[in-house]
DNA sequence: TCCACATTTCGATTATAGTTGTAGTGTCTA
DNA sequence: TAGACACTACAACTATAATCGAAATGTGGA
């Protein structure tokens, strides 16, 4: 009777809050793990996994395994555009719109993702590290050069303690607002825990940007030459 | 937390067999009644008239009331084009590509459209009783001329039973397939009750197209001047 | 006025999907 | 090899949405 009876299958993948959060998230075109977008969504891992089997299933989304840990995608090109769709006819209440925008603003400014910083200031602080030679662009990766080792180490991170962790170092993570790749990876979570600790950067409360202090306009312009 | 929270909310609303089923059924850009669209969705009209309460709320679909009667359509371009984008992405399964395909252009060809004729045949039959002067175009209706009404009597049809019936006689119905408007009402479904009781058209199995029988391709040649 | 009809509202039932705790598999590192 | 960790599978519970019957509302026509 009906021709197109799937289209509900692809959207009812979407009418649902933890999925939708799961699927807004992988929008950056990064890969994440199922603890991330778990974490993002506010669940628990096995319900995101759960919910990622059956994203895999309707070829949402794609799976890559890389040891223990498994890294998810959006599946294509066509499902990110199916989403910025949605997020075009989903605006958000009249009401609340200022406060949203300049919610959106300061997530624009700086932001943590996941565990590291993101937003202008992230891809700021990445492009001063690399010019300033610390760092090194691989393909999906950073390198940290013997100037850049020495430079961390003064800077009162501990690199040794940052290698042993069991995740990656120092990979390359695509900023949504941005455009650009940010620092992640360890080192990026150590950087940014150092900052917090300087009282450089403070949360912002309820959502995940993060306001630069006084304190630390004065110290990224000095070590690593940025005007916030 | 979430600056983007409902995108699942619209994704929600097309979720869902019985929505999906109407707002597809909605995308031909015409107003449908509740009832109508009920049928089409084969639920009881309870059940569509819940399900169209939430799509107006979602601001997905708009009403207009006509007396009794409700005409809903989709609220604008923009949701007719996420649905499309829906289309592309919730492609048939391979394995019954060419029985869909040919399918279509059955459909395109000649279909019921609730209950009168749509598709290539149900457009080329009202041109033709335009241009014969049987009918004549009003903005959201046609209206049989003194010829008109002799040509329908003459064919066979008691228009004063059909003006009698309880609902509109013969509004103008916009067809998906052909981009055109044909008659529908009562007098488009006096017209092809008749067409079945002559046997110029018969019913496709399982799918809502209808054939022109041999003797059919006769008498819409002589009657209305149509090669099939 | 009364009746027929389109549609909605309410209430109850049923089905199903989301969630999580527990347990298990596989992988990495010390 | 042991233990930490990422993730998944299973099972049970809970919440909620879809559905429909019965009844109400509103409109048009005889």
């Amino acid at each position: 009777m009906n021709i197109n009876p799937n289209v509900a299958e692809v959207a009812f993948l979407l009418g649902e809050t933890s999925r939708a959060t799961i699927l807004t998230s992988l929008m950056d075109g990064r890969f994440h793990t199922a603890s991330e977008l778990a974490f993002m969504a506010a669940i628990t891992p096995q319900t995101a996994s759960f919910h990622l089997s059956k994203l895999i299933e309707g070829n949402l989304v794609n799976v890559e395994k890389h040891g223990r840990h498994r890294y998810f995608q959006l599946a294509n090109g066509e499902v990110a555009r199916i989403l910025e769709s949605f997020l075009a006819i989903s605006p958000p209440p009249e009401v609340r719109s200022l406060k949203q925008s300049s919610q959106v603003k300061l997530l624009r400014e700086a932001r943590t993702c996941y565990d590291h910083l993101a937003g202008k200031l992230g891809v700021d602080l990445t492009e001063s590290m690399l010019n300033a030679g610390y760092l090194e662009k691989e393909v999906r990766d950073f390198v940290v050069t013997p100037k850049g080792e020495q430079f961390f180490t003064d800077f009162g991170l501990d690199l040794c303690i940052l290698k042993r962790k069991r995740r990656s170092f120092s990979h390359a993570c695509l900023d949504w607002s941005e455009r650009h790749h940010h620092l992640a990876g360890s080192l990026g979570h150590g950087l940014m825990t150092h900052f917090f600790e300087l009282g450089w950067i403070i949360q912002v409360p309820s959502i995940r940007a993060v306001k630069v202090t006084d304190k630390g306009k004065v110290g990224f312009k000095q070590a690593f030459n940025i005007n916030v």
